[in-house]
DNA sequence: TCGCATGGCTAACAGTCATTAGCTTCGCGC
DNA sequence: GCGCGAAGCTAATGACTGTTAGCCATGCGA
């Protein structure tokens, strides 16, 4: 009954505390994070509150003092999901104007946020057709559209500028997103190549798929880890 | 109540029969195409067998005269999906033992496959968790592998003849089987890029992303269509 | 010490869905 | 004409699940 050292372990006894850290505060996060992991290994409508429950240690009706509902979990990570991703890329190609450093920029925040968070990157491309229609499914679709365009511009203004030789532009991109996007799909954090190791092969692939050859200008190569 | 007349128009008039051409034996795979394309759309949790029954003109029970099961209709499409696309690679890079024409030729059939079935190849990469458990799981995970190794030997090999210039194989591999499998997400038919263009391009795409120079080699540019 | 907000639980509801049971009709071979 | 299988339908079942209602313990502020 002592209020502060009766929560968590007092000094004797360090285990038998159902919350073992003051991280109450934090419990929508943490269902947050949980639902994140099983809408990606589960599928958004192959996940039941149950299952989230469980692995944040409640019953699937307690969910319901912190969410408003299983629907609000999808479109909360979606919504932060695209910020992100979105954030990223501007920041990167904002920087510069110079064809080659853009376009290797770009693929750097796009294969990094795709391995670095892959399941709010897989969430993103697998459950769309899983939020319900509204407003926020339209700006989640709009927000995807102008991504897309910025790539297609990175690609397009290096052709303006005679530095990528390339037939189609808008293909060409797509091409580059889809081949960064898949990172998500495979990459572990303990396989061949670290994040900054894959990064920088993408980035030199991304250069030479856009036909420009100083595969080298722009980044320095963080070495292989195998 | 009058039994057969009263149904379907006698003889004079021969239209107004439900059941047009005597497509019957092929309910089963009237079935299947419908199933297919909503699977796709809904994904397998999201399709009810109803939807389904819609889709052929009949209610849902009465499928249950064609299909044992919703998991068998998925069962089905995958078998036939992932054959299909392993009888069109294997027959691509069988072909030669150049190493420039072999990519070009398994990226060819990659892309071609995912242009032009891309609803098996959604449901192929989507669906897969939905599958249940079991041998035929297992059959499927296997073929999986085999089809992406045959993608790094062909690789592995132009670099080992000196041809290719990569330095992670099986990364530049999968990059090269991620932009392919992308084209079944966006290509539509009408799209400004028909199949075969779209093919010659990504062959293109996929020499130079391993950094053989001679871009034009063993293929014939079948023209744009824009 | 008391009350109340917090956050948990169980029970119950309402809806959905795959699948089964059982009935009817149609068309074909005899 | 007749019987039968094919193929459809409706009704029912049984399981699951998102969500709500209502109850209880805990701990903090007054």
């Amino acid at each position: 009954m002592t209020p502060g050292p009766s929560r968590e372990a007092p000094a004797d006894s360090p285990a038998p505390t159902p919350i073992p850290i003051s991280k109450a505060r934090n419990r929508r996060t943490e269902i947050l994070d949980a639902a994140l992991e099983i809408f990606v290994r589960h599928g958004y409508l192959g996940t039941t509150m149950e299952a989230i429950g469980e692995a944040v240690g409640m019953r699937a009706p307690s969910l319901y003092k912190h969410v408003r509902s299983k629907q609000e979990l999808l479109v909360e990570l979606m919504s932060r999901s695209i910020t992100e991703v979105h954030a990223a890329l501007d920041a990167a190609t904002g920087s510069t104007s110079a064809p080659v450093l853009r376009l290797r920029r770009a693929m750097e925040a796009h294969v990094r946020y795709h391995a670095e968070h892959c399941l709010d990157a897989l969430l993103g491309a697998n459950e769309l057709s899983n939020l319900e229609p509204g407003p926020f499914l339209e700006r989640i679709l709009a927000e995807r559209d102008r991504y897309e365009a910025a790539f297609v511009e990175v690609v397009e203004c290096g052709v303006a500028a005679g530095v990528f030789t390339v037939e189609h532009p808008k293909t060409t991109a797509r091409a580059l997103l889809d081949m960064g996007s898949g990172v998500s799909v495979w990459f572990r954090r303990d396989g061949e190549l670290s994040v900054d190791a894959l990064v920088y092969h993408y980035s030199d692939l991304a250069v030479r798929l856009v036909g420009a050859d100083d595969a080298g200008a722009g980044s320095t190569n963080p070495g292989r880890i195998t």
